[in-house]
DNA sequence: GCTCAAATCAAACGATCGTTTGAATCATAC
DNA sequence: GTATGATTCAAACGATCGTTTGATTTGAGC
């Protein structure tokens, strides 16, 4: 029996625990999948990857993507759902850490900004090279052209933004909401570019190849609390510098 | 005849004027074919846009692409081209009346900032908003997957490139090079999210609408200068700041 | 008016795309 | 062992892809 039914296309499929009813190999084919649509995704897009390079690598069955995420869209939502949801994960636990801590106290900006882009740096150096090819898939893909994903990553990403938001909110009081709000999504777009681009970079200077994650996280940090407390445009003059209100 | 031979594929072609010799609309097919293809590019992306879809938008016949550009990859190649000769171009007087003032001395990095990106959103204000199309569908080319148009791309940035980073250096003697290199990469980054990634902000706070293009201009250039003028990593110590050595 | 090369056109090419089908295989429950 | 439902498999589906072909139209040069 089909797993899918053609009338409601939905995102959690019925068919969850495979381990326990059926052993073999049942549980492996939806990971190799996944695994290998995700490296390949990466490598060569999304449009530009086939269903029999996917099911080729994975080495499984062509109809085996659609029996099992009924179709190629339902293959690409669970690839980024997959990781998505347990990178979001590890930003709220490093958030709520910190407000712990705090006590009621608004956080530092650098905390926030550490806890929030410091984990998807974390995630990329983490899973044996496959956290650094999903992010930059990642990266690619919200600003991409194809709108169902892309509407799909920012319901994924909607409540994690939102709740890191309000804390920057809170730890730059002086600093407009629509100013922070830009802020965020530029700095969104550097890291996209410091996890995705360093083959672009390497591109302008031939010899370059200092492209050590360990020193990456430093640099990054650093460029992004710049550009966050940097002067504002006009609004308090220009010598105004963005900082907290509370030590 | 057959303006393209199918052993020597290069980027110009022998067609150069066609106004002079032939008149009638024979100018305007190559011209129309590059805007549809701009714009559904933009719109879809490279791969996900079809000769048919772009040949029915401009209204030409579909083996016009293959006899003017010699097929899709060609006509990519010059869609690129047009534009980021341009820009390029732009960009380079723009530093020369920066040089031509300052008479020999450093240049403020403000300034070599503002001549870089900042000719980039005028580019993008211009052209009647083809140019944010155009500029859009570069920033998600430059770290995307398809390898061919990524090098083009380089190799059309490179020699622009360098000349703005030999005068960063300058500005910014006491900060290394590799530093100045990686936030260079970032500050591309976003501004890539800053001209293409308006939609996707909003996705994050319904009501959101602040997309006043001469206000993007000054809230970049804060970030960016924030950014590039923020604290090194730990070379210098936390509380350094990279600051130029002449006023 | 005739010539000829540039340009446009309708039509078809082979290849590959995502998806579907129905039978075969597998492991479990009775 | 037999029935049952989940999974895998080879094969084919129609659609669309980029490209090519050969004839036709166009307009300047003589």
């Amino acid at each position: 029996m089909l797993v899918h039914n053609n009338t409601i296309p939905q995102t959690t499929h019925r068919v969850i625990v495979m381990t326990d009813v059926h052993g073999r190999q049942g549980p492996e084919t939806r990971t190799r999948i996944l695994d290998a649509a995700e490296a390949l995704f990466a490598e060569n897009g999304l449009d530009a990857t086939s269903m029999r390079m996917i099911t080729g690598r994975a080495g499984v069955n062509l109809a085996a993507v659609n029996y099992h995420f009924g179709g190629k869209d339902g293959l690409i939502q669970e690839v980024f759902r997959r990781r998505l949801t347990e990178l979001n994960r590890r930003r709220l636990v490093a958030l709520e850490a910190l407000q712990r801590a705090a006590d009621g106290a608004p956080l530092r900006p650098s905390s926030i900004v550490k806890a929030f882009f410091g984990t998807a740096l974390e995630m990329a150096a983490d899973m044996d090279g496959g956290g650094a090819r999903f992010l930059q898939l990642m990266g690619r893909t919200y600003t991409g052209p194809n709108e169902f994903v892309r509407n799909f990553l920012a319901e994924e990403y909607a409540e994690c933004v939102d709740r890191f938001l309000t804390e920057l909110y809170r730890a730059l009081p002086d600093v407009p909401r629509e100013e922070i709000l830009w802020r965020f999504h530029f700095m969104m777009g550097a890291t996209s570019y410091a996890i995705g681009g360093a083959d672009a970079l390497q591109l302008f200077t031939g010899e370059f190849d200092d492209r050590d994650p360990a020193r990456l996280e430093p640099r990054l940090m650093s460029f992004l609390l710049g550009g966050l407390r940097g002067a504002l445009p006009d609004g308090g003059g220009q010598a105004t510098q963005a900082r907290r209100s509370a030590a």
